[in-house]
DNA sequence: ATATAATTATGACACTGTGTCATTTTATTG
DNA sequence: CAATAAAATGACACAGTGTCATAATTATAT
């Protein structure tokens, strides 16, 4: 959260901060950043920095917040708009990411974001994980076709969702073409939903 | 690859340098451990560092090889005692994992180690990743249970294993019990054998 | 044994970046 | 137009980096 001094400043010279940020976040990852380039490029004197943001971290997650807005509400409109479907709603987020890469910084400084993301979820959006979210809004997925036997069953199922939507997004940044990494998610979710092993009923 | 010169040091020598890169790397996150604690927990001259190693990187490397020696091999032996279940074959590795931390300084080493492996697995341990070395030995895997049509799909199934048993790996550390960590992993396991969707064969 | 060469060890050095804070500059208000 | 509050500034002390000339040690040849 920046301070009300930066919240104050002319518009003019907060976007000339955030998109000096931005492009300092695009070029390494985030613990390779420094502050020095930051107010360098935003030509703000370093003190003034540390007069409007805390740390390089509040700064990085005022800008992500920038970009995703309020994202529980966002999932709340999906699920709505379809039913329930926790299948579609991981692939519209998959997506909606994919269209938020709509010019050549903009898609540098997700890839940046998304590629370091870490298996641990450790820092960074930690409240805005669909895991919270989901547990949150549990009554608005239709279970009804989902193989829930224990109580821990829809947890899981949200987490396995949830691991492989960020693995695909990152990857899909390495792919030759959006194309092929769709087709590689699309592919994965199929798994997802009915298996890897063949006959399963047959077993049963 | 550290030098001939470290590893012509005595064994003594050689020990205390590991064990002061242990606990630095146990510490903090990579980016953060510095080598200037390193040298001075394993009392050598800063300069003597760069004599034996390239870059902290490489001392990292140098020690995850140390732990994790061939994965490859490990991998063959596996599927081979398994009869080439792929499932198996994850589930042991994430065991075998479990077990190498036997005591608090391995633990907090492969905690750290773990939980800051990056969702694109951009840098270290690349050359050692199941997915290669399952497609290198493809052969081994038995195939005739696992629901392939297309090329892709078998590709597409060791990623699937591959990011939910790392994800797996580095959530079991925040389980308060490594019991109930092994459940879900299972759990996990379970849905992607069997799908997440009810009634799976009756629609076809 | 000892001169010579090769290897290994050392820490001072120049550099980069950090966060702070006393001081200056600018804006606001009675 | 003081007086006061708010915002901006950059010098400063620190911490860590990688290098390199020099010193110490060890090996080799005579």
């Amino acid at each position: 959260m920046p301070t009300d001094t930066f919240y104050n400043l002319p518009n003019s010279k907060k976007e000339k901060i955030i998109k000096a940020a931005q492009k300092e976040f695009a070029r390494v990852e985030f613990e390779q950043t420094s502050i020095k380039n930051i107010v360098e490029e935003a030509e703000i004197a370093r003190g003034s920095f540390y007069q409007y943001f805390e740390s390089k971290e509040d700064l990085l997650k005022y800008i992500l917040e920038l970009h995703t807005g309020d994202i529980e509400n966002k999932i709340q409109r999906i699920l709505i708009s379809n039913n329930g479907d926790i299948f579609s709603l991981f692939i519209d987020m998959y997506n909606s990411m994919l269209e938020e890469c709509t010019n050549e910084s903009k898609f540098k400084f997700f890839r940046r974001i998304i590629e370091n993301i870490k298996t641990s979820q450790g820092s960074i959006l930690e409240s805005g994980k669909p895991e919270k979210i989901l547990e949150k809004n549990k009554n608005l997925v239709n279970q009804t076709n989902l193989r829930i036997k224990t109580e821990e069953d829809y947890k899981t199922i949200i987490r396995i969702l949830e691991s492989i939507t960020i693995k695909a997004m990152a990857t899909t940044f390495q792919f030759k073409s959006k194309e092929e990494a769709k087709k590689e998610y699309y592919r994965e979710i199929e798994f997802l939903k009915n298996g890897i092993l063949k006959n399963k009923e047959s077993e049963a």
